[in-house]
This record gives C-alpha cells, sequence and structure tokens, in this order.
DNA sequence: TAGTCTCA
DNA sequence: ACGC
C-alpha cells in the first residue's frame, strides 16, 4: 500500500463545505482489487432491495461487510452484526476495503478512521436514494468515507437541514468522498443513475460507505 | 421522510 | 403532499 503522503490531492479534489471533501480518482488505482473483494462479499451476502420503514422498497440493492451491517424493515433502521438473510454473520471486512477508507480520512484531515460497517451499494440505471442523513451510528464523532465504482451518478449534496437545497456533484469511477465534523450530519442522496456501460463494471454503479457503527472497545 | 405520487 |  501506498505510504500516505504519496496520494497527490492536486488532481481535481473538490472541497463541498468545511469537512466534506471529494477526492478526485483516489481508488482509480485499485479499482480492481476492490471490485474483486466485493466480488467475495458479494458470494456470502448477495444484494437484496431493503424494505423502508414506510413500506417502500428500496431501488438500490445492497449487501454489507464488517463487524455489522446496515438494514432497514419495516421496523427501523438498524446495524446488525447478523445479516437478516442468511442468519450468519456479514462477510470480514476486505484489508483493501479498510486501507483505503483510512487513506482517505487521513487526506480529509480525520485521524485514524477505523471503519466496522462497508455498506455496499448497487445502482443500476433508474436507481436513485432521497436525500437523507447517516445518523445510525454511536458515535457522530466519526466521519464517512464514500467511494464511487462503474457508472457516474449525480451525488446531491444538500445542507443540515432538509429543505435545503442540495447541489449536484458529478461523481465517477474511483472518486471518493469524505464527510465529517460539522458537515457529519449533511443531507445527501444520489439521482437516477443513467444509462451507460463502465468497463469494470458493465451498466451498474456500485458505492462503498464506510463508516465507525459501534462505540470503541 | 434511505419511499411514491401529484400538480404546476 | 403524503403516510408509514
Amino acid at each position: 500500500m501506498l505510504p500516505l503522503d504519496l496520494y497527490d490531492t492536486a488532481s481535481r479534489d473538490v472541497r463541498l463545505d468545511e469537512g466534506a471533501l471529494v477526492l478526485g480518482g483516489m481508488a482509480r488505482s485499485i479499482d480492481r482489487a476492490l471490485l474483486d473483494a466485493l466480488t467475495v462479499v458479494e458470494r456470502d451476502a448477495p444484494f437484496r432491495h431493503l424494505l423502508t420503514p414506510g413500506g417502500g422498497l428500496m431501488s438500490v440493492a445492497m449487501t454489507n461487510c464488517g463487524a455489522v451491517g446496515w438494514v432497514s424493515d419495516r421496523s427501523g433502521y438498524r446495524y446488525d452484526p447478523v445479516d437478516p438473510e442468511s442468519g450468519k454473520r456479514w462477510p470480514a471486512m476486505p484489508a483493501v476495503f479498510t486501507d483505503l477508507a483510512a487513506r482517505a480520512a487521513n487526506a480529509a484531515g480525520f485521524r485514524e478512521f477505523a471503519p466496522d460497517v462497508c455498506l455496499i451499494n448497487r445502482y443500476e440505471p433508474g436507481a436513485r436514494l432521497s436525500l437523507h442523513q447517516d445518523r445510525d451510528e454511536h458515535d457522530l464523532g466519526h466521519p464517512i468515507v464514500s467511494v464511487s465504482l462503474g457508472l457516474p451518478a449525480i451525488f446531491l449534496w444538500g445542507g443540515q437541514q432538509r429543505v435545503d437545497r442540495p447541489r449536484r456533484v458529478p461523481l465517477t469511477h474511483g472518486d471518493v468522498v469524505v464527510w465529517g465534523g460539522p458537515a457529519r450530519m449533511t443531507f445527501h442522496g444520489v439521482r437516477a443513475l443513467a444509462e451507460g456501460h463502465h468497463p469494470l463494471t458493465g451498466s451498474i454503479r456500485y458505492n462503498l460507505t464506510f463508516r465507525r457503527a459501534l462505540p470503541r472497545g
């Protein structure tokens, strides 16, 4: 793995807000390793469409790896150490995932980020995620690291209140977004994925979302 | 309010 | 807006 200081932030990084940064193309050099690891996770914990508390079916298909996994059903959102679909623990987080998340957080100024969950979202054309906050984690002091792979998407970067008009941020293969501190509770989402083809993923966009959900110890 | 549906 |  590359030393922290070898990552060249001069490329096309964008600061969205204080505590929120797009690291342009940071994951690109290890894209195949990430996708290979994803294939291994997917074998034990297949993608599935979750139900929201409101009763709607999410258009994005999800799976997890790590000590816990983010799940949603009619009773609400939660982090569960067990995959409800299989009754078994989620697959372990691949080292290439953990390393990238820590490097990205570091590059954005958040030291010693040790994620215990990676929520993996699979977008097919038309799939979207409406504006929401990540608020199910025990300690909101830890940042969020979000990695884009495959087809491009429009990321919606809102404000601290739902009514704040979101900015449209184009994200492409290999981009990494990190937010924390004052930006930790920012409303965000993803616009409906456009049709397209990517050499490594075909008609799919994957998003890896790293979080620390559980208290330390 | 991690959903859909309607109306200007 | 709606209603879960």
